[in-house]
DNA sequence: ACCTGAACACCGTTCAAGT
DNA sequence: ACCTGAACACCGTTCAAGT
């Protein structure tokens, strides 16, 4: 909406390795970004090239004079999503209090991430990593370095530090795409029908008596729980110095 | 390759519901298993159903008179890789040394669908579920049912059940999920390049120092350690009869 | 320098036509 | 009854041509 484009002088010192908008004003970042708000709009399976095309006003071809092919584009999208943890204000790389303030505020910020693009989360979910230890969902290298950083200096070995860094990956994983996956079905797909109505539950009897408790939502609760319990469990492999010994959460 | 086509007399007694295969033997559940075998061995991005039909020696367009469209044969593909728990020796519906038992031995079984099925669990990991309270990826009604009936005959509450499948699913989704795409990563994805060969560690140190204590396959330990953390944090729910005081795990 | 038209190979899907 | 040919709308992608 807002496009500050003033069109005053030709461009008097532009940055040596900046891009040269074309007169649409096209550019790698502003089609990725512009990928990112036609997921969150239109869903994931809607994106297609003459489509983002379109939506940036332009012919769909243009876009590959930007960005090498539909894959890297989802790519750049994933990244996208995922640096936004830098914009957060919440999350720091650098001030924190001590490793448990770190981890759950990276955990929230990730939550955070999800809920704001939960058609595109998946996304981030599952596409094939660049290395093998590169785990969804924090998939950027700084934010791994900085994960490991934090943990080794707080005392924690080499190895129990890559260990935290798997348990904590695979936490937020499971528990932010099953939550997103639940938000999406229940707003329904994007104008997208089937997934077949619902089900017939006769012959089910503990679904039907449970449907209540299966169907509330307290995916923020059991969010906070199991990242407790997660840093619980992590507390303990720390050497010497043990924390207060709350076993039960006491909020 | 084997294709006991005995030709010899018209079929006799067919029983009443029973599909009529064709005389290429078509049907809906050999196209879905076709489907899953295509997926294991060629990836879930080269199926087609015009690849599935020549995959099946047929024209591709024959298989919509089984199946309604490309979207219902992947809803299908997860269903069929789901039911092989129950065709799974060490799982059963009924037979059960109690609650851990049981939940440890889903845990098992569905780890080893995800390592048989790479390929395809992404499908069921990421497939909208049919209601909102279907949690991937125990999508089966039959299971969760059992799950639901053996948690509270165990004695635990109807909403700490229902918290025990969320928190269940949760960590199976997300530990078998990065199980699986880092499995894929390492073993190259199935004759698909790209994914950018690997990546310039230089200004990471850390990633650098513990890569490998990053890289070392622990999936399996990971797995266990998660799985009893678990499980012991569930026992904490059940009111009375507290369970032997082992903290720490004992293999 | 940047965008578009036209073209190519390949999708999913429908349906009349073959056997 | 079951499969196929032809057709349609839509993909991703390339490239010569326009401005």
């Amino acid at each position: 909406m807002v496009d500050p484009d003033t069109p005053g002088e030709a461009p008097a010192a532009v940055p040596a390795g900046a891009p040269q908008p074309g007169r649409s004003g096209l550019d790698r970042q502003r089609i990725i970004e512009a990928a990112v708000r036609f997921i969150d709009e239109n869903g994931l399976r809607m994106l297609t090239m003459q489509r983002l095309g379109a939506y940036l006003g332009v012919e769909g071809m243009a876009l590959y004079r930007y960005v090498p092919g539909r894959e890297a584009l989802l790519d750049g999208v994933v990244e996208s999503v995922v640096d936004e943890l830098f914009g957060d204000p919440h999350v720091h790389l650098e001030a924190h209090a001590g490793w448990v303030d770190y981890l759950q505020r990276l955990a929230h910020g990730l939550r955070r991430i999800a809920l704001a693009h939960p058609e595109a989360f998946p996304l981030v979910a599952t596409r094939p990593p660049a290395a093998p230890w590169v785990r969804p969902p924090l998939r950027s290298l700084r934010w791994i370095e900085s994960l490991l950083e934090v943990m080794t200096e707080a005392g924690f070995s080499d190895e129990n530090a890559a260990a935290v860094y798997r348990a904590f990956s695979s936490f937020l994983l499971g528990y932010l795409l099953l939550e997103v996956s639940a938000r999406g079905v229940e707003t329904g797909p994007v104008e997208e029908p089937d997934v077949s109505p619902i089900e017939d539950l006769s012959g089910y009897p503990l679904l039907q008596r449970l449907e209540p408790h299966l169907s509330v939502d307290v995916a923020a609760e059991d969010f906070e729980e199991a990242l407790e319990a997660l840093l619980d469990r992590v507390a303990l492999l720390l050497p010497r110095r043990r924390r207060p010994p709350r076993l039960t959460a006491d909020k």
